[in-house]
Formats: C-alpha cells, structure tokens, sequence
DNA sequence: AGGAAGACCGAGTAATTTAGTCAACTATGC
DNA sequence: GCATAGTTGACTAAATTACTCGGTCTTCCT
C-alpha cells in the first residue's frame, strides 16, 4: 500500500472540493489558497483524477472542477488510487518473474499475507466517502466486547 | 503506515526462523541462505528485534537466534513495528505544532481518516501471528453478505 | 591458549522515490 | 483579443530506503 503524502494531499483537495462546490466550478487557486498547497502541485494531482472520471473540468474565465458524482459517492479509495498509481502490497507484484522472493515457482510464505494486508486496506477506503470525512462520519467497527 | 520492504524482509526472516526452529538456534547465515537476503542486512534487522524481545540469541559457535516467545503469540505487527520504527498514518504525527495541515488549532478535516485507517491496519496485522502465516492460516473477515 | 563461528555495533554510501517546480500551450468567456 | 484557468511534460532537489563495510566482543572446541 502507498499512503503517502501525495495521497494524502489529493483528499484534503477533495475534500476541500466537495465542501464548496454550491453548483459553481472551484478553482485550483481557490483550493491552494485554502489548503497551503501549491497551484503547481495540485495540477499534477487533479490531472489524474480527471483522467480517472473523479472530477470534471471547466477552462476559461469562471472555470475549474467540481465533482462528477456526488460526495457520497466518491470513496477515498478512489482518490488515493489515483494519485498513487499502483496499490501493490506484495513485492512480486503478482508477477512470477522470480526476480525477488519467489523461487522456483512457489510463492513465498509471506505472499499471501501482504495480498490479504491490500485487500483489508482497500476495503477500509473504499468504505469510506468523501461526504463521511466531511462530516466527520468515520465508521469505527463496532468493537465486538473485548 | 509504513509497510516497507524492509518490513516483509523482517517478516520473512521471523517466518523461516519460527519454521526452523526445533530447539536448537539459527544463525543468520542460514536464513540468509534460503532467503536470499545478505547476512549483514540480516543483523541490522535482528538486532532491532533483540531489543524488542522479540527474539534472543546466542553468540559463539552453534549460537544463533531463537524466538523469544511462541510463534503463536508473535504478531505481524509486532515485527513490523520493531523494525520500521513509528507508525505514524496522520502527516501532523498528533503533534499539534502548526507544522503541516493543522493550522490554527483545530486539525484538517482529513486527521481523523487517516488516524482510524492506521489503527485499521495495526489491527489486522496484529491479528496475524507468525504461526497463522507458516500454516497459511489468514483470517479472511467472514463477509456479512454484500 | 588459540582459533574459528557467529552475534554485535556504528558509520557510511548508493539507489530509488517523492515532493515540488517551471515554462509553454490551449481553450473559454467577456 | 486579452485575461483567466486548465493541460502537458520535462526537470530538479530533497528525503528516504536499502544495503554495505570494517571492526569488536563472546563463546565454544581442540
Ligand atoms: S511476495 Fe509474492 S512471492 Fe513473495
Ligand atoms: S493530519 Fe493531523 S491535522 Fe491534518
């Protein structure tokens, strides 16, 4: 999994985003000003996204994104994908090229766990919307006992 | 979270070592044998282990490394942890020192999301024991339907 | 006693990744 | 036709990571 700072930074824009988009496009500058980011930076991020079909854009005078789907339906799963490319947990990569840990043909015994470490990792994000860190609305698995 | 290759590397090491075990010690010799790891690579990541108490070991001839407890009652997490350092998930690090997002006082929208998919992933993996992974044993959540 | 096996330690380097910048281009609205 | 704002791609600087090296200290065996 990634997590970095750059997927970090590509929620809080989105976040930012899905907070003030009243019907009008949001400009980067806009958002840059809000969020102490570069203009610069949040080109490069909001690129990919409109590649991935997360926002769409205005040019012009008056322009910039807004959301192509409502809030609740855009998961930080998709935002952080987007930003960080792959999401490979395991270090072969699902590829047999025996270039690291796998040998022979037989994966390693640790294999299946970083695939399982992704999966829990997706799940979580994906369960989460950007209209939920909005309202603060973070589901927190009800704790059975302990 | 960090999830780093030097993670796995430990990971993988802790595994070999809790399935070649059979009373006596293991030098890092063989387990950079059958993992194709360099030995000294190997002492870097044991010795942060040893403080940990996660394994002992012996010096001199026949001496090795042992695991401290149980491979039952060693966790992922714990092997992890010991060699990757902080588990920092937030970009303020709960410091409220104005370095980064948090400004003013109150924290970015965005601290709480990643402070939760942090504690997400610490409870998976210390879910996980090093016996689960040598057996192949990895608990899949049930699926409460779809 | 002495030699070899093997843990122990700290500094140091090389490669990769990440974060962030810049300049030039294109479309749109007034 | 000029200002606004998105689009593109290459480029650089900084940080992190992975990994190595030289040397020391312990213990066992002969
Ligand atoms: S991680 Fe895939 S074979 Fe080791
Ligand atoms: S991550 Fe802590 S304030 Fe933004």
């Amino acid at each position: 999994m990634k997590l970095s700072t750059k997927g970090r930074y590509a929620v809080m824009a989105m976040t930012d985003l899905a907070g003030h988009a009243d019907r009008r496009a949001v400009s980067l500058a806009e958002i840059a000003e809000r969020q102490q980011l570069s203009v610069a930076y949040l080109e490069q991020l909001f690129a990919r996204m409109r590649r991935r079909g997360l926002v769409v854009s205005a040019r012009g005078p008056g322009g910039g994104y807004r959301l192509a789907r409502p809030a609740e339906e855009t998961t930080i799963a998709e935002v952080v994908t987007a930003v960080d490319e792959p999401l490979r947990a395991t270090r072969c990569g699902g590829k047999d090229g025996a270039i690291g840990c796998m040998r022979g043909g037989a994966r390693c015994l640790t294999h299946d766990l970083w695939e399982e470490t992704g999966r829990q990792i997706q799940d979580y994000l994906a369960s989460v919307s950007l209209a939920d860190v909005l309202s603060g609305h973070l589901r927190r698995e009800p704790a059975v006992a302990a």
